[in-house]
RNA sequence: GUGGCUGUAGCUUAGCCCGGCUUAAAGCGCCAGGUUGUGGCCCUGGAGAACGGCGGUUCAAAUCCGCUCAGCCACCCCA
């Protein structure tokens, strides 16, 4: 990386600016890299088991798909997206989230003549234009799974569980399902409805806040921590009340499935997602075990609120209106998407145990006769799957062996002037300090030999 | 978009309240030497910040003031 220019001593000249990360935006390096490589391959495996087939999609898609789907009034649509023009004027957006572009790519591509049900899945950045702070950024990391063409409850079940054992799969602690329905287009009018009236007459003791989600986003107002406000909610009418038939049955059937597959969750009554294309179930990863309610029976709801509730690190429900809302057949779905971020957060610990790599050999050579071999060398170790380190740069063997050191490498394979006479290498264990020559025509079979025993012994 | 807190070498921080012995300090990390062919410990030395940026007050600012940018936290909302 080039170093910045110092301003002189005398201090006239203009300092030169340093680039730094868009806002809400950062660099993934590291450790940290490693494991959103690590979370797609796991993501990855669990998809390919579970039947979802990959796709890539593109990270701009006409803004009116998202303003169809996600729904006008909505944060995302109204406040968060990045629109760019195209010099045609057409006005495209950085994608906020996935489901929209892959209900348009199963539209376009005709899909909906794939054998059925269809499930895919892709992974890749999202962006949306809002504050960060902790685990929120504009530019965020989804892994996201849909799955189409099943309207049965036992679909939301399988999504669920498919969810919850690849969360657990990474190394999620504690993972928990927190679930509720929000029932079908009839049955959520009228529980909204109800809502309404049932905190319009209590309108007087609301706090400021919740006033005015009284007009703008009613369900949200069962969100709130205000203690008067969290008294006024016991009494409020909960959306189980208000279910269709067939929402209700769908719900219990739903529930009924987990149990079975003995997939712990949460009822959360309160549970709103914040997408207009939801209907009947919606869902909510957390991980830890902050619980929100004793069990489901209880109503003991606000006991014990955590101080901070946990971040969810994923989320996702069914949608069974949106194919036909963006001109395709009618056709029920169900996925959920995954927060890349917030789960490396997660898991860091204890995934990164998973992180240790295998015994590698460090190349020292010392001389330019050596040098020329090492390129020759390296090349020979790495086809036979043997991982070298080396610095062909540095002239020290001082350095080389300390950086072995850091490398932790098992063996150091040293290389001077000495040794390419004698067309040998000093093969030295890094641990015992034990060094022995061996001629070069051997040196891969004795190598793999050590590495082996080293394997075994670990 | 709103409010609170923060911003000093790659990292963690001291100094800032009470402006001037600060040529801005320390630990970790990095590089080199202590062994002219040998790591981890130790010792020595070196490179590296002009104090987020811009402007103001002052004889004098990392230290005071304003604006701005960024980070964190909260609201909102969400992955």
């Amino acid at each position: 990386m080039e170093p910045l220019k110092k301003s002189a001593r005398t201090g006239k000249e203009k300092q030169q600016k340093i680039f730094q990360a868009p806002k809400g935006m950062h660099d993934i390096l590291g450790q940290d890299a490693l494991l959103f490589d690590d979370l797609r391959s796991v993501a990855g495996a669990f998809a390919d088991s579970y039947g979802y087939q990959y796709i890539e999609l593109p990270v701009l898609e006409d803004r009116e798909l998202f303003v169809r789907s996600v729904g006008v009034g909505t944060d995302i649509v109204d406040k968060e997206m990045y629109v760019v023009r195209t010099q045609g004027g057409d006005a495209l957006a950085l994608r906020p989230e996935f489901t929209a572009g892959i209900v348009r790519a199963y539209i376009q591509n005709g899909m909906q003549n794939l054998p059925q049900p269809v499930k895919a899945w892709t992974f890749g950045p999202a962006f949306r234009h809002d504050n960060p702070q902790a685990g929120r950024y504009r530019q965020f990391w989804q892994a996201d799974f849909e799955f189409f063409g099943a309207d049965h409850p036992i679909a939301d079940a399988e999504v669920i569980q498919f969810a919850v054992k690849l969360s657990e799969g990474f190394g999620i602690p504690d993972v928990c399902v927190y679930i509720n329905t929000i029932g079908c287009a009839e049955c959520r009018g009228q529980y909204r409805k109800a809502l309404k009236a049932y905190y319009r007459s209590k309108s007087r003791k609301l706090c400021s806040d919740c006033k005015r989600r009284l007009k703008t986003n009613p369900l949200r107002l069962l969100d709130c921590k205000n203690e008067t406000c969290v008294m006024i909610r016991k009494n409020a009418p909960e959306t189980l009340e208000y279910l269709c038939k067939d929402c209700s049955d769908h719900f219990r059937k739903v529930l009924g499935f987990l149990d079975d597959a003995k997939i712990g969750y949460f009822l959360d009554p309160y549970l709103v997602r914040g997408l207009d294309y939801y209907n009947r179930t919606v869902f909510e990863l957390k991980s830890g075990n902050q619980r929100r309610q004793e069990s489901a029976e209880t109503d003991g709801f606000e006991q014990n609120a955590p101080a901070r509730e946990p971040l969810s690190f994923g989320g996702g429900g069914r949608y069974d209106y949106l194919m036909k809302l963006l001109g395709g057949q009618d056709t029920p779905a169900v996925g959920f998407a995954l927060g890349v971020d917030r789960m490396v957060d997660l898991a860091r610990e204890e995934r990164a145990k998973a992180f240790k790599t295998g015994p590698n050999v460090y190349l020292v050579q010392i001389g330019d006769a050596a040098r020329m071999q090492a390129l020759r060398l390296i090349e020979e170790l790495r086809t036979h799957g043997i991982a070298a380190r080396f610095d062909l740069s540095r002239d020290s063997l001082k350095a080389q062996l300390r950086n072995a050191d850091r490398e932790q490498s098992a063996y150091a394979l040293i290389i001077g002037q000495k040794e390419v006479l004698d067309n040998a290498v000093i093969l030295r264990d890094m641990q015992t300090g034990i060094q022995e020559s061996v001629l070069m025509h051997k040196l891969l079979e004795t190598l793999a030999a050590r590495l082996k025993q080293k394997h075994k012994t670990r």
